[in-house]
DNA sequence: TGATTTATTGAAAATCATTATCACTATCAG
DNA sequence: CTGATAGTGATAATGATTTTCAATAAATCA
């Protein structure tokens, strides 16, 4: 960890484009980092990707990115709250697009196969703001996971 | 990873004693395993713990136990609904006992300074119920944490 | 525009939490 | 009480994420 030009903000992602946003916190434009974040933009916009994966989508597509590289942009992108990070289990992070709508979407995920499965619910995301306000945090991020067992699991454990 | 006596299952945390429930299922009561257990229920209900802690405090009190015996206990014991496993940032788990409360007790997290609060919200579980059952998932487990900056560190920063 | 400053990159080594291995011990069912 | 086998401890192995360091490339400014 360093990423060091400032100190954590509660959320840059308003209507600027990425050089903007980096420059004013004193981080630079890199190929790599618009590639990045372009391969974002091409998946669904509740797609979720980990460090490893979005590195050999890269790389398959032709580009020559390190996997240090991947793992920079995307601290710098959280902290810049272009991306937010997911803990779907498992031991490794996930990361996706945060927009406005992202905010209210969370996961569902199946312990056995590891199959994620997103839902809407605005109520929670409320909660989170309410809960802040009243103690006077600085909201960043919330998420709400639950973890089971999906039906196909199931039959495939009774069998 | 190993656990093998047995498939996952929803929850066995009702009344009986450690040993009938570790033995339904395959498991084995020992000494290690009642010391760890012991340890959260001295501290208080809602105080969350990793492993190195776990370790840390068992021998600071004397035991002989090794940190392999701690991680697989965890497991174990998650496996049986003892306790739940938390995701609180940082790269380590964290773990606390499972109560009829904790399942209605969630996370506020200082990125900056590591300070965890838990708050009650028991709209968040209903949830998570709701959405399990409509997508016939068996819950396991759900939680709900948000990231942010605690007063303190917001001051910290500004100065 | 060109020089200067310094953030960024790539490759490889280093971390560090968690897991697996293996020989030995202890629990539990019969 | 005894055999079958789960559990333990010590240590090696894993694997995701970080750091290091020399080389490169943005941004800034003269």
């Amino acid at each position: 960890m360093m990423i060091e030009p400032n100190q954590p903000l509660p959320r840059t992602n308003s209507g600027s484009d990425l050089k903007t946003v980096l420059n004013k916190e004193g981080f630079r434009l890199t190929s790599q980092r618009q590639k990045i974040l372009e391969l974002f933009r091409d998946i669904a916009l509740d797609h979720h990707l980990s460090a490893e994966e979005i590195h050999h989508q890269l790389v398959a597509q032709g580009e020559k990115i390190s996997i240090s590289t991947i793992y920079r942009a995307l601290h710098v992108m959280v902290r810049l709250g272009l991306l937010q990070e997911l803990e779907l289990a498992e031991d490794r992070k996930y990361y996706e697009l945060s927009t406005p709508f992202t905010s209210h979407h969370h996961h569902l995920v199946c312990v056995q196969c590891g199959a994620v499965q997103e839902f809407e619910e605005v109520s929670i995301s409320d909660v989170g703001v309410g809960e802040t306000q009243t103690r006077g945090f600085v909201l960043l991020n919330s998420q709400f996971t639950i973890y089971g067992v999906c039906p196909l699991c199931q039959s495939r454990l009774r069998s």
